[in-house]
Order: C-alpha cells, then structure tokens, then sequence
DNA sequence: TGAGTTATCGTCGACTTGACGATATAAGTC
DNA sequence: GACTTATATCGTCAAGTCGACGATAACTCA
C-alpha cells in the first residue's frame, strides 16, 4: 500500500493585536476557490522537517527566524477525495512584517485572523485548530512568544503577544516582573525604544532557556 | 512520489518500580534479530489513530484501558534501507499486566527497563527518547499518571508511578496532599486496600480534569 | 503486646501570584 | 516652561502554594 505524502503549515503571526494564520485560495481542484492551510508534497530526497523549512521559505521568505516544528500528522483514508494522502502538520511562528507570496499552487495567499475564519478544505479546520491550541499552551511553558516578536522588543510587545495569543488582558506590571526574573526569559541588550508615546523602554533579545521554570500560566 | 507508510508504538508501562518499554526482536531483515519498537504498515482504509489502536491490542490485548496518543512522525529519507517509509509513532502508556503477546512480523516482544536499552533498529532510539521525554513532561500538566495504574489505586501507587518515570522521590506528604487538592486529579472511591503492609490505604479513580492546575512540576 | 510499616493530617517558613499604589521618563499641548 | 497624557518600571501587601518535616492513625507481623 502506497501513499501521498504532503507537509501543511499553520503559520501564525500577530497582526494589529490579532493572530492571524496564513490561508491560501485554492487554485485547482478540489476545494478549487477554497481556502486551505499552505503546503505540499515531500519531495523523493527530503526529510519531513527540510519539505516544512521549504514551504516557510516559499511563503514568507523567512529562513530561521521565528520557530517551526511538527504538529502532528493527519491520515484518514477519506481526507482527499484524490486517494490516499497523510499529511504531516507543521507549525510556525514568525514576526509579523513578511508579506504572503503566492504559493506554485496557490492563487493567493494572505493572513486571516483566527477569530474570523472561513470554511477551510479538506480537514484543515482541524489542523488549524490543534495548532492553536498547541501555541496557546506552549506560550504557558516555553519562551516561545518572542518566536513572534522581531530580534530586539519590549517586554510590552511580548506581553501583547501573549494578550493577542491567549485573548485575555495581562497585568502589565505583574507580568513585567515575572518575565524579567524568570531565568533565561529574557536578556535586556541596554538599548531602548525611543520616539515612542510614555516612557521609553528597554529593549530584550530572547534567553536561552528552552522552557520557562516556573512556567507562567494562563487562568482557570 | 509514493510512499510506505507505518505505525511504530513507544509501548510504556511500569514493571517492579522500573519504567519499562516494549521491544520486539525482529525476525525479518533489515536489522534481522535487532530489537525494535512494534509497529506495522497503515492498512488501505484504515486511519493513523485505528492503526495504532490495532497494534496497541495485537501486542497487549488491552483495549480501552491505559493512554494512547500520536507522537510524532519520522520520515528521513533513509531511515529504511527498503525505500521511502514514513512512520507514524504513538505514545502509549498502560498499566503493568498484559504479558506481550507475539506480533505477525516479531519474533518475540518484552518489556525492557528503559535504564537498559539495547541499540534499537531504524531511528527507534530517538523516536522512543522522544516518547520518554513526552511521557516525563505529560506527567506535570496531565493527570495522565493514572493511564500506568489499574482502575483503582492509592495515592502510593501513583506516586510511585511518577517516581520512576521522572527518576526522583517525592515526599509522600506533600504529594498527597497536592493530588487530592488539585481538582478532577484523582476521586476517592471510599473503597480501602486491606493486607497490605502498613495502614490501609484509600482507592481512588482517575478524576475527569484533562489537565492539572496548578501543574505538578518536576525540579529545575 | 510491641515493633515495624505505611497512610494521612498539620505546621511552618520561603516563595509566587494577583491586585494595585507610586514613581520615572518620555511626547504633546498650551 | 508648566501641565497633561501615556507608558515603563518599582514596591507593597495579602492569599495561595510548595518543600521540609513533625505527629498521629491504622494496619501486619512476630
């Protein structure tokens, strides 16, 4: 028994404070005109992480930034109507700022916010929504937000992140002190913002703890 | 491009306090009379999570009981000296008990402490270091710890589940005042142990909170 | 009956968290 | 320049949580 091979990609990002995820328009059949997560086929000599890393590149442009790394993998035999196709979910978090180029076959592509999605194809709805809820936790446990954020931010950016990702309000205060004394959170470089309204802040780059102890929880 | 598509079992339980794992010896080239994890070819119509299910009964004969889940998918190119061969690996935690039955391609299956590992066929080593690391991590945020323990148990009994997956003690006072006040954790049944050593001992069930909060973390 | 063993309840100090007051430092306005 | 607005950052305080550990309860075994 043989099987297709494809790689999807949730790629969220934050725009104007909301998570938006990258749909594509469908060019051909099926769900032709529909809109679908971006992705493709594993190509003969590829590993599943290099065919995710190619489909990123293609649709944003970005190579290393922000964070990528499998979902999960979706096989029921009906998902296609073309035959047999297990696909192996990716997601990525990238800064906002790249603009969508238009996949080989996709028409076009564009960031959606995820409180306002439409119908997607196949079982993309799914995927999409396993991906969410995978950001939404991971931001409890890991330094991952500043996977949406540029190189240097404020701890208020990295704050809205998590307001934006999550959808709650966070006590600006209380959170800049749980970021800053949580070891390997953060790293301030000395720099700060300025020209900005109120105050001017520091600016941080990303620390080297790959998981937040202790973790910083959501409610409930 | 086709390709072949399997599903491996990280197969975890606890046997004499010692988190265990279940390997077979392969009986077939490649790495003919190698251990392995068990697994087998996703059936035409069948989807990834009933393959898993299927093999998760062929080697245990338990079904329902314990935990199963996807753990993540493992296609180098190659990773099988056949060909193309995407496996799709799950995780899958059950109480101690079943003896390991024969499976169609395995010579013979038995659970190995994983402090005892042999060399494992294909990329099997990384794919169940990653199962073992999903398990340790689980345990913090999930009440999962009760897929290890038969359907009643004591609070002993789940704190010596965490104990050999983590590799740590933990004092018996302070754990067992954390799992009964954490809520949906565990549910007293009003049943008690009797000639056991020691006082008799309350049986719980697992209790309907898909995940602990505040989590149950491990040290640093 | 006494010793050993395990379960369960309490206590205490250190730490973390959530709510929120106070101050610092900028831009804009008059 | 004085004042307003906006944001960043530091402090304070009470409530909750955690780790260390004492004390007691309820069994088995000899």
């Amino acid at each position: 028994m043989s099987f297709a091979v494809t790689v999807d990609l949730v790629l969220l990002t934050i725009r104007e404070g909301a998570l938006s995820v990258l749909l594509i328009r469908r060019a051909i059949p099926p769900y032709q005109g529909g809109s679908a997560l971006p992705g493709g086929f594993v190509l003969p000599e590829e590993d599943l992480d290099d065919a995710a890393e190619r489909e990123l590149v293609e649709e944003t442009g970005l190579r290393g930034a922000g964070h990528l790394e499998q979902l999960g993998s979706y096989g029921a035999p009906g998902r296609d109507p073309r035959g047999r196709v297990v696909t192996i979910a990716y997601l990525a978090l990238v800064p906002d700022a790249p603009s969508p180029r238009a996949g080989s076959d996709a028409a076009e592509a564009d960031w959606v916010p995820v409180a306002a999605l439409p119908p997607l194809a196949f079982d993309h709805g799914r995927i999409l929504a396993d991906g969410i809820e995978r950001a939404r936790a991971k931001l409890e446990y890991t330094p991952l937000a500043a996977a949406f954020c540029p190189p240097e931010f404020t701890i208020a950016e990295l704050r809205q992140v998590y307001e934006s990702v999550w959808g709650t309000r966070l006590d600006p205060r209380n959170f800049h002190r749980k970021v800053t004394s949580t070891d390997g959170f953060v790293v301030a470089t000395g720099r700060s913002t300025a020209g900005e309204r109120g105050r001017p802040a520091q600016l941080f780059v990303r620390g080297a703890a790959p998981v937040l102890y202790p973790p910083l929880l959501r409610k409930g």
